[in-house]
This record gives C-alpha cells, sequence and structure tokens, in this order.
DNA sequence: TGTGAAGCCTGACCCGAGGTCAAGGTCAAC
DNA sequence: GTTGACCTTGACCTCGGGTCAGGCTTCACA
C-alpha cells in the first residue's frame, strides 16, 4: 500500500528482514527477482532498506508461501479482493489435497513391499516361491521364478493371476513337479541330448492330460505384442540355461501341433 | 518354458521396453544417464536393445520410484540384501511419513487462512478487529491496525497474545477510545499544531492511570533487537500520517520519564 | 521401390523453491 | 588497520523427468 521507510532509520537491512520473517537472505533476494516484492530503496552504499510496509509485505508473502501457495500464485492472490483470495486458498488447498493422497498412496504401496517380506510380489506368488521350496527345488530355480514372476505381472498383469493358478495346479500335480526338476537338471546337459527329446515329449504329454495346467479364460483376447510379451517371460530363464532354449522350442511346437494357444507358462 | 522371439531377435527396443514398463521412454533414458540401469547391447543401428533381464531390472526400478523411493537410494537398494533392503523401505517410509505432515500442516494453515475470513490473522485478532468496525473507527484505521498486527505477530510472537490482551483492555475504555479517534483525526494536523501536545499528554495520562493498558509478563526478557523491533512495528502506521511520528514520540517521552519501559503500542 | 510416418539417437534447456559457492564491496568493533 | 560479519551480483546445483531440435533408421503402405 505505501511507500517503504520513513522511520527515522531509514529502514532495516536484508539481514535483519530475513531474520524478522524466519527465511534467509537468499529467500528474500528470490523473492524480488520473481516480483513478489518490490525492491526497496538503497542506500548510499547499495544496500537494500526495508521499511514496515516492505516487512509486511514480505509476511504476507511468507504466510502464504509456507502454506503451500505456489510462488506464482502468491502476488495474484495477494493483488485479489476478498472473494477471489478466498476461491485462490481453497484451488490450493484442493491440490495440496490431491499431493497428500498421492504421498499416501506410495506409502502405502511401499508399506507393502516392506511386509511382503521381500521383492515386489504379492501375498499369492509368495507363497508359491514358498512351496517350490518346499517341494525340494533348488533355490536358484526359485529365485529365476521369483524373477520371472515379477517380469509377468508387470508385462501381464492381466494374466497374472491366470499365470498363478495354472502354476498351484501344476505344483499339485507330483508327475510335472518331477519333470520340471528333471529339466531344471537338464540346463547342464549338451544341447543336443537326445534326453532333452524324450523330456520335452514328456512335459508336453503331461501339460496336455491336465487341461487346467494351460486354462486360460474363455474371454481371452490377445493383444499384438503377446508373442513378444510371453516370449521375454518365458524365455527369462534361458539366461541361464542355453540348453532351455531346445527344451522351450521342442515343448511348443508340440503343444502348437496339438493346437493349444499361446500363451502359456 | 514356451515360444520364441526373445532370443533371436536380441531384445525389445527402448520404446516397447518403456511401453511394457508404464514409463516414458525419456524416463528409461534417464535412468541409464543416472546409473540406475545399465546400458543394454546397441543393435547395428546403434538402438538399445532390452532383453528379459534388463526388462526386468527396469520394473524393478520403477515398483522402488513409484512408491516414492528416491532415484538415487534405488541402485544401492536394489544391491543390498535382504535385511538391508528392508531397512531401506522402512527408513524411506519415516521420510514420506514425514513429508506428508508437513503437507498436512500446510494444508491446515490453509484451511485456517480460507475460514478465518480474511488476512493472515488469528480469530482473537479478528475479533478486536471487528470491535474497532462497531465502536465506529474509520476503516482507513481498521485496516491499519490489521498492517500493524500482521507486522506484530511476525515480528514479536512472544508478545503478540499480550499486545491483544492491551488492546483489549483499552477497548474497554471509552476514554482510551475517544482519544484514540482523536489522534486518528490528527493525522491530517499541521505536525506543529499545539493540540498534538495536548492529546500526547492525555494519551500518557490514560495508560499510566491504567496499568493494564501497558501490562507485561513479569518475566519478560528483553532481546536486543527490541528496539528495532517494536520501532517497525509501532511507527508503521506513520506512513500514512507523518503527524504521528511527532505524537507517537510525544507520548514515548512521557511514558519514559514516568519510568514505564518499551514495549507498548 | 519409393515415400511418409513413426521411432530412435544425442544434446540442450525448462520447471519450483530456493541452496551453495565465488569474488568482491561495506561496516562496526577492537 | 585489521578482522569478521554482512552486503552485492552472478552462476551453477538440486529432482524427476518434459519438451524441443536436428538428424538417422525402420516399417507399412502404395
Amino acid at each position: 500500500m505505501a511507500p517503504s521507510t520513513g522511520t527515522t532509520t531509514g529502514g532495516v537491512t536484508i539481514g535483519q528482514a530475513a531474520a524478522f520473517a524466519g527465511v534467509t537472505v537468499k529467500t528474500v533476494r528470490h523473492y524480488h527477482q520473481h516480483g513478489l516484492l518490490d525492491e526497496p530503496p538503497r542506500d548510499s552504499s547499495g544496500y537494500r532498506r526495508y521499511g514496515s510496509a516492505d516487512l509486511l509485505r514480505l509476511v504476507q508473502v511468507r504466510t502464504l508461501a509456507t502454506a503451500g501457495v505456489p510462488l506464482a500464485e502468491v502476488r495474484p492472490l495477494l493483488d485479489a479482493d476478498t472473494e477471489q483470495f478466498t476461491a485462490g486458498l481453497v484451488d490450493v488447498e484442493q491440490r495440496l489435497t490431491e499431493r497428500i493422497a498421492d504421498l499416501i498412496a506410495r506409502r502405502d504401496t511401499l508399506r507393502q513391499l516392506t511386509e511382503g517380506d521381500r521383492l515386489l510380489l504379492p501375498d499369492r506368488a509368495l507363497a508359491i516361491l514358498d512351496r517350490l521350496t518346499d517341494l525340494g527345488f533348488d533355490p536358484d530355480y526359485v529365485a529365476s521364478q521369483r524373477e520371472a514372476l515379477v517380469l509377468a505381472r508387470a508385462l501381464a498383469p492381466e494374466l497374472f493371476d491366470i499365470f498363478l493358478t495354472q502354476l498351484e495346479h501344476r505344483l499339485d500335480d507330483p508327475g510335472f513337479v518331477d519333470l520340471t526338476k528333471r529339466g531344471w537338471d537338464a540346463r547342464s546337459w549338451d544341447p543336443d541330448d537326445h534326453r532333452i527329446d524324450d523330456l520335452a515329449s514328456a512335459l508336453a504329454d503331461n501339460l496336455l492330460a491336465n487341461p487346467e495346467h494351460l486354462a486360460l479364460p474363455t474371454d481371452y483376447q490377445p493383444r499384438p505384442d503377446d508373442v513378444t510379451r510371453y516370449g521375454l517371460i518365458n524365455h527369462h530363464l534361458e539366461d541361464h540355461a542355453p540348453t532351455w532354449t531346445r527344451l522351450n522350442t521342442l515343448v511348443e511346437a508340440k503343444l502348437r501341433a496339438a493346437g493349444v494357444p499361446i500363451p502359456h507358462q
């Protein structure tokens, strides 16, 4: 409202003004640079001198800023009339509420990660991994399966629960469990080992004999990038076991020959 | 255990990888630049090619990042063992909680500003301003007092409630109210008008005759910058009324002569 | 087989709300 | 007259990416 100073001392320095308002000197200069605060008069050596009106303005700006009003909106708000002022505050408050809700959601996610004992998977998937360990699978195999599940959840969330159901059914079948263990042992075989063909046949027969091992929802709608996505998931283990590439290829060929659609795991 | 593409093609492009992970291409490159993700191999034309292991890592990074883990902490966290991983998550969660509490405090402040009908003052101060209006004070005087109170709250928060109590006592005294109104009228007088001396005497007498108009807490501890702070508050009105400088000076001199310490208002 | 669109590459600058030097001028006290 | 605190401007840093700009590469369609 009024011009600055007018008192006998000519006003206080920027350091005092900042201290009174509870901010740093840099912050006050920042407000000047961004037009929130008019520059006060300078004394003979170029120092800024703040009068009571300048301090009042600084306090007003500071009050709004600490309340969460973005700096860009402070000046329009202080220049506005009562009605616009209140409306502006309500608007800012709403945006703050949104940010709070977002942060709370993140925290909840974090808490789930922490409480879920270990990495990035829901309880149901963790139970399956525990069951693999209980069934006597190699810890390295369990670790690989964990990775494959993480990947599956991200790349094919719409099928993730289906995958889990398939896995549960398969682990209920001792025959399948046995074949899988043999498949794991096969990772160190020579890629031309003829036992791989036998194993692939046995695996394909098992899957075809147990429809719930491959069950998909009846309303499943394929997506154009399915091949890429399932390829990445299914072949993740192959990075650790080159022979698996051949085993996988053989099993797939047999399944396709029997008319089973991709995807499966 | 199934279809093919992954190993034979050498992986997916950055755009596909980003789409699978639900982020933008720029975000993936950002993660490379900051060492969160190793650079995958390039194809013959220099394009990045992401394999399943790269995608797995991207998904892990993304999960932590969306949960609110600062990017700088993602890599150490993913490289840590289970124990450190959990400890790290708990730490991040705690910091998130602090930020949430801070934002909620800001929102509460905002809400008080909105509900408090008008600018930057607690209810008790607003009641006093309303009372000034009811007592017939000039709206300009009320506005000036509002500014002085805002300034006082910021510059002397430890005395703000005391100031309000003094004001309440003074407004209970019709004699003081009358003198104050005359003082307001005096703002347009000539600074040498002899009535100013009379008014100053009457004001000082009134204050001295009513100790509660000047009451300070018995345990009040002066601070070295008191003179500056009270000077700014007391003289704020003088910007609008030069004659007030003289009136204030006279009243202060009389009070000091009577042994009353600054501060007062 | 050409062509246009879409995707990829790097590099540079932008946001908010200040923090942190750097290099120098000024002031008050000893 | 020197020391140390305070003031000046200016430039670069944060964090999590967004948004061009300019130049290649690849893909789908005619």
